[in-house]
DNA sequence: CTGAAAGCGCTTACAG
DNA sequence: CTGAAAGCGCTTACAG
């Protein structure tokens, strides 16, 4: 099969254990040999066996990234964001999407040295016996006790999201209507929140759009699949607050179908701010997350709890940030052609 | 530190050997044992060894996904469609970028039971010693020798983007810009083969827009910020021929910027066809790449690998197909309110 | 500096 | 059915 050290020590005449010392920087080798070892490795194509490594160091450098599941651009510049990170040390990145309501079942089954997940997933986290970051949006609720024991990077939406509902409704927006996945149409999440207690305090009924969870089929074409049915049925909001920019698309192509302008009818604001954002037609409004700023973080949380697993909780926080663009303008700024 | 086969042996008295076989399925186990055992491991939070396992049975269960870099739209659709495939194996994912142009410099240092390489890396490809499948487009140049050996999944693109140039002139577009990062204007690339002999045949001169060779900075960014340059400078194309919808994305965004009518004034033709070309405003024409099942066979020949070493190579190849939408219209057909 | 060896946590033939 | 054991390919203290 591979070829190991061993082969390598055969070959030359000398001690397995003399091979494994050269190749991992021993100084106890003097740098002849070194150069002569190695120079035999590459010829003969070793390539380290990461397992046997692993099993006497008790070191995988692997760390799986989780995800409730994958599809949003949003995650994807996560994952982008972090290999960029990984790519800078010894580890592996490994990919994989857990299922935020069972119990552990998803959860990967073996080991490695650390884990991040992304997302509601403090409960799963919980029973991991590994180090872990938890990268989360922060949520209505207090804190629970089994989150503050944990490493977290917490993203602050409650001023964003609450700035989003005053926004809308300050450019003169009425029959606004809410759209997420059913898993997302949560009291915990301060989209929904927002959104719920801005409209009680304006008496007004809530719109609320409710879109399948995420599974093989896309997000944005979910959305606009729904929209479109939505709006034949009930005709069209004023103004649309989507969960996420996957969404606000789907709704652009809703909209944009049924020959509704944007914002001039009806106003879109989305939610993560991905990079497509500032490029549509209009640009879309939405609430931009610190990713990079998120992820490095997080990363560096993570390293330093695998250096030092009885480190006290790391914890920091980031604001998310409304950003106002053109798809979300009210009648009297679209007059001035802001 | 972590729970093993041996602690659960010595808790309920057994030898860890029958641990093992209980864990791992072994017929030799009553049912009455093995159920007892499963309880224990549950109780003690036993997670397996996969670094043992993999030392023991020449396994890791792992498959390594490489790209040359992160970011386009497109790359994450192949992500999330290996995920689901990995996720109904035992096989876990790792996502890595390698440098397309290294030797094998970046390549993945340790072994894992196959590699998949999204384009161009064949020659990368062509060191590792374990099984290796290639998702690659179709090249103009003929097969070499190196890749006839590999299991290949080809996306032929040729058709498609002589259509997709015939289409733009046919639509009455005679300045017609080609836009793509610097690796990809290539002569072995279809898309600018096609541009070029399109261009060359009608006895036009070519109008290439490079990007830089995408890094920490976004796709649609750089083409954004390189577009708006260029049309200051030379004026705006009657068309622009993206390499990649992310491209198509920055160009929408210039173009809007500069107040330049899509496809009245100027056309726009992506690349990829992601899933929010059809949501966009207007929605954007591109060639529709067959990604679930170019994934999936890539999938389904990398497990026969891993299963037979001595398979013969496998091949496939699949059409990638023209979608016409609205922003590459010509005038005679935007006046039919096509 | 180097040889002979223990051991990481598993799987799996080999005897009983 | 089960006990005692070999061995996967490494790293690393322990003697010389």
């Amino acid at each position: 099969m591979a070829v190991t050290q061993h082969d390598i020590a055969k070959k030359l005449g000398i001690s397995q254990r003399l091979v494994s010392y050269a190749l991992t920087g021993h100084p106890y080798v003097n740098e002849e040999m070194r150069a002569r070892i190695k120079q035999e490795a590459e010829r003969l194509g070793y390539r380290p066996s990461r397992s046997a490594r692993a099993l006497v160091t008790g070191r995988t450098y692997q760390i799986t990234l989780c995800f409730p599941f994958l599809g949003p651009s949003h995650y994807n510049e996560i994952i982008r964001r972090f290999e960029i990170l990984a790519r800078q040390t010894p580890y592996d990145l490994l990919v994989c999407t857990y299922d935020p309501n069972g119990k552990d079942g998803h959860s990967p089954q073996f080991t490695v040295d650390g884990m991040i997940f992304v997302s509601p997933a403090s409960r799963l986290a919980m029973h991991i016996n590994c180090p872990v970051v938890v990268v989360q949006n922060q949520m209505t609720r207090p804190v629970q006790a089994h989150e503050e024991v944990m490493d977290r990077v917490q993203i602050d939406t409650a001023n964003a999201a609450n700035a989003a509902m005053d926004h809308l409704w300050d450019e003169g927006f009425r029959r606004i209507a809410y759209v997420a996945p059913k898993h997302m149409m949560d009291p915990e999440d301060f989209r929904y929140s927002s959104y719920l207690e801005k409209m009680a305090a304006a008496g007004l009924p809530p719109e609320l759009i409710t879109l399948p969870i995420p599974g093989e089929e896309l997000i944005c074409q979910n959305a606009h699949d729904v929209l479109k049915e939505h709006f034949g049925e009930h005709g069209f909001p004023d103004a649309i607050f989507c969960s996420n920019d996957d969404i606000g698309i789907g709704a652009y192509g809703a909209l944009q179908e049924m020959g509704r302008r944007i914002p001039h009818e009806t106003a879109v604001l989305g939610f993560d701010d991905f990079d497509y954002a500032k490029y549509l037609t209009p640009p879309l409004s939405s609430v931009s997350m610190p990713v990079q700023e998120a992820c490095r973080r997080a990363w560096e949380m993570l390293m330093q709890r695998i250096e030092n697993a009885s480190l006290p909780p790391q914890f920091e926080r980031f604001d998310a940030q409304l950003v106002v663009r053109k798809s979300s303008l009210g009648k009297s700024k679209q007059a001035q052609g802001l």
